[in-house]
DNA sequence: CTGAAAGCGCTTACAG
DNA sequence: CTGAAAGCGCTTACAG
């Protein structure tokens, strides 16, 4: 037995060891009124600091003996490392890779997950956090795989990749397990796979949501056009989803239906787009509500515009430049935010929680479907 | 000149001080690897890092000469201090406290910040920071002042403070900054006062989404109810203005206008709720949507399913456990939401940003005003 | 007015 | 397998 007794703050768990037993009751009993340190578990445990760093970080060289010992004395007094005090003596940093698809000309949406990237890092950098983001091409075959290589030849110690081309994302994600290197997903998912966490809407319920704010305002007597703009359907079940969570809402709702179609445009060229939404418009004239399933939702409010369809309510997704102008003056009723920004953030916060801190994150992290329109739309910008 | 050419990472910045003159440009050229820190800069200004850190911290005691030497030093380099060491090394404990309403029988709202309290202090613990929260009754007069004299006399830190009761705690700020102690509001705001900063909604602009929304949905020949429950309305301009920002809506809108009507009912008795409602609606038949200006909404709701009135489309406040269930069956069709969670939440982290960390915090956070209905309600309970 | 030293709780070589 | 020592960047008495 150590002699601790001039050593005010453990006085209680002395008394409880000299009785030949450590337990939790006894513990509880305790309740020191100190902080527990790795110098108090020395000193309980008649070993230097330096061993109970070795057992508390697992890195071996200790006897089997001590070590038991150090874990009985740790979790009962449920000890909790100073993760300011580690930080400031490892001079360690932790460096993570972030890869996401570039913002192209045709929508700024990608935009936002920057600035959540820079808050994220503000707010760890302290603990000698940096990221690295890396940009693919959507529109590029292999543009993907290439910077996703890129990326790993620096070794981070985590990344996050926003996997809008499944495909490639899933073959990159094995690769990763392969090399041990965690990574989380943000903004779609990829399910079944190893990633510590997805942040990101359920894209689905974000359908049904939609639709549920399309038939709020709907008359009985009327049907409704579901558009997908250049949407990459095939590789991208993030947005598929959003199709079907919408179709679904109607289906299972009780009560009048309301007759559904369907439309998929594979350009971002207006006189295109305007000429398949002239046509379907000429030949369901009873259409009254149009959903857009991405972004590109703007394409069909200059469309509605400019042919002044002021009796069609157009609900899409994002609050991007393109699309604000149109919800402020109404031609757009509804925005689906996303959250863009609170994905990337709570992405690298979730790393920096699982690797740096250990704790443990949620396999999902389904951030709030935020309904936007002109007159809430200030607070979410 | 101090010798620090054996100091890799000054050596750019020596180069610099050899030219005699230190200047931000300079410093640009200079790009130091390294993070600076005291040690650097005592260093470089010939003294030790006592006098640099009293310098830093204003405690006095230094000459002139030396301070503004010091000074020059640490703004050129743009020194920015170590929180975590410093914490670590200064055994400080900040206490904060918290004066909020207490969760009555008959509202369940004032839950919701103590989980935002909690968060926010499992995520500021590190730094010593511990909150003790005071609750006092909107129904009792005296309530809030004797609480307040409470948390004043444990002499905190800083203080937040949901000042339902407006008078009152008009009067405790002023107590506050006679001792100087700072202190920020959540959930409501009273003007012109030196609260560090309000978080929470902005209510006139909550009342115009409640409007938007209503307004969406309704038909245009019909009138519509404005309902105030037991709002101590005089002393809590929050309420008020959300009636006011609905009306507003109204007033503003440009086409068809629609009726309003108000009702103020200063009891939680079913029995006197109903009636009032029943009067109403029986002399005002056409009015097909309620607008309740706070988280009561349940009482009307109850009142549109036992009298069978399911063409009356009813908007409210506050997902409470009273609310939620009715707007899972859609008899409410939306609840405004607060996000009172992340009201106590932010508003403890800005105390913390401008005591502990120095920070400029911004004089209004102004949360999101969410939209919620059945189909989005999950990911924001 | 200023400096030297001890210490915050932990990590990291290094010596044995 | 284990311990002693130096150090992370800062703060806090204390001595002069």
């Amino acid at each position: 037995m150590p002699n601790i007794l001039n050593i005010a703050h453990l006085i209680n768990i002395y008394t409880v060891f000299v009785n030949g037993n450590l337990s939790k009751t006894s513990y509880v009993m305790a309740k020191p009124d100190k902080k527990i340190t790795i110098k108090d578990i020395a000193l309980l445990a008649g070993v230097s600091i330096g061993t109970v760093d070795r057992v508390i970080h697992n890195r071996g060289e200790v006897s089997e003996k001590t070590r038991v010992k150090i874990l009985r004395i740790t979790e009962t007094l449920n000890y909790q490392p100073d993760v300011l005090a580690s930080t400031l003596a490892s001079k360690k940093n932790v460096r993570f890779a972030t890869i996401m698809p570039k913002v192209d000309k045709e929508s700024s949406f990608w935009k936002a997950p920057l600035s959540g990237i820079e808050k994220a890092i503000k707010e760890i950098e302290h603990y000698g956090i940096t990221n690295k983001t890396y940009f693919f091409s959507v529109f590029e075959k292999n543009s993907f795989l290439e910077v996703a290589q890129k990326a790993l030849d620096e070794n981070p110690d985590g990344i996050l990749i926003a996997p809008s081309v499944q495909e490639e994302a899933l073959q990159f994600a094995n690769i990763c397990d392969e090399r041990k290197i965690p990574y989380a997903f943000f903004n779609s998912n990829i399910a079944e796979l190893n990633q510590i966490t997805y942040v990101g809407q359920d894209s689905i319920q974000s359908g049904i949501v939609g639709a549920k704010l399309m038939d709020y305002c709907l008359g009985t007597n009327c049907e409704i056009l579901v558009v997908s703009i250049y949407s990459f359907l095939k590789n991208n079940t993030h947005i598929q989803n959003r199709k079907q969570g919408f179709i679904k809402y109607y289906e299972t709702k009780s009560g009048a239906k309301k007759q559904l179609h369907s439309l998929e445009i594979n350009s971002f060229n207006d006189g295109d787009i305007y000429s398949e939404l002239r046509k379907t418009l000429k030949e369901k004239p009873n259409i009254k509500g149009i959903f857009v399933t991405n972004s590109r939702v703007f394409h069909v409010a200059r469309f509605i515009e400019s042919e002044k369809l002021s009796h069609i309510n157009l609900i899409g997704y994002d609050l991007t430049t393109e699309n604000i102008p149109y919800l402020e003056k109404g031609t757009i009723s509804f925005l689906i935010n996303q959250k863009p920004i609170e994905q990337s953030y709570s992405g690298l916060i979730a790393l920096f929680n699982k690797i740096v801190l250990k704790k443990d994150v949620p396999k999902e992290i389904l951030l709030p479907i935020d309904i936007v329109t002109r007159e809430n739309l200030m607070y979410y910008e």
